[in-house]
DNA sequence: ATAATAGTAACTTTATTAGTTACATTTGAC
DNA sequence: GTCAAATGTAACTAATAAAGTTACTATTAT
């Protein structure tokens, strides 16, 4: 999945698991809520896993949960975890031009910062944020009252 | 063009201008430098074009050039003319689902400020930042001199 | 006039991503 | 113990996106 797609389902993910509230969900019905297929969920579950973030139990009625309390979980613990990647990519170098063979080493301190810079405004939202707003929009929207 | 490639090219291109210092080049010359072919920049060029970061000759003997000295070209300005696109991208929604069609929602806010933080350190960054390192590992590096 | 360039659209090829299938492993239910 | 249903992956296929190419018009220096 691609970086960006990737941490807006993770989100998702991790909203959907707090939403139901339910002790396990199996990949399958995360699945539905996305809109995608079993398998795709379960490769980025298995990111988050990694980083604790979720965990897993096999077998006959397994399926996934959340370590930790949604009060602990901010959307750079999710950004960290699924973002693998680094932010700007640089594509193919031209060994034989000056400015194409030293151009990774000179945007390189400027991308890790900018990128860096996100860490403060996505550390302060938590799942737990998302999830009141979510529960403030409901409770007005008929749709699914 | 990969919206996090082409700040990368958009960057290469306008610190080869510089790195020339000749009034015109030609896409061509720049799709040596780049190693691709020149449609491919002249698509990039466009879009740093629009923003008034380069300007273009038409004609036989024709080409580009920037339309700023380089201490006025930061990063920032480069980023915002390449970016259409937002940063982190939600996909397709199921309308089912209460979490799904939210997320955008709650999401967008974030997103947005995550972006934004990336502003400061990126407007700091000029072209004659870059081109000032540039010369300095050029002027160590006996390859190219 | 000619040649070389920008600007752009349309097309083809290539690469990436999404989705699917398959299967070993695990484990609760009976 | 057997079965059913789940995770965890790998391998494969289909769909999508991007890169690259071709082709054309408009422009302009020579």
């Amino acid at each position: 999945m691609k970086a960006d797609a990737k941490f807006s389902t993770a989100i998702h993910i991790c909203l959907y698991l707090q939403y139901r509230g339910e002790k396990l969900l199996s990949s399958k019905e995360i699945a539905v809520s996305v809109d995608t297929n079993p398998v795709v969920i379960r490769r980025v579950l298995a990111e988050l896993r990694k980083k604790d973030i979720v965990g897993s139990v096999a077998g006959s009625s397994g399926g996934f949960y959340l370590m930790r309390p949604v009060e602990k979980i901010n959307l750079w613990d999710i950004y960290q975890a699924v973002n693998d990647r680094e932010l700007f990519h640089r594509p193919k170098v031209n060994e034989e031009c000056p400015v194409s063979s030293n151009l990774a080493q000179l945007v390189k301190a400027p991308f890790q910062a900018a990128e860096n810079a996100m860490q403060p405004g996505l550390k302060k939202i938590t799942i737990s944020d998302l999830y009141g707003q979510l529960k403030g929009i409901l409770k007005k929207s008929p749709k699914f009252c």
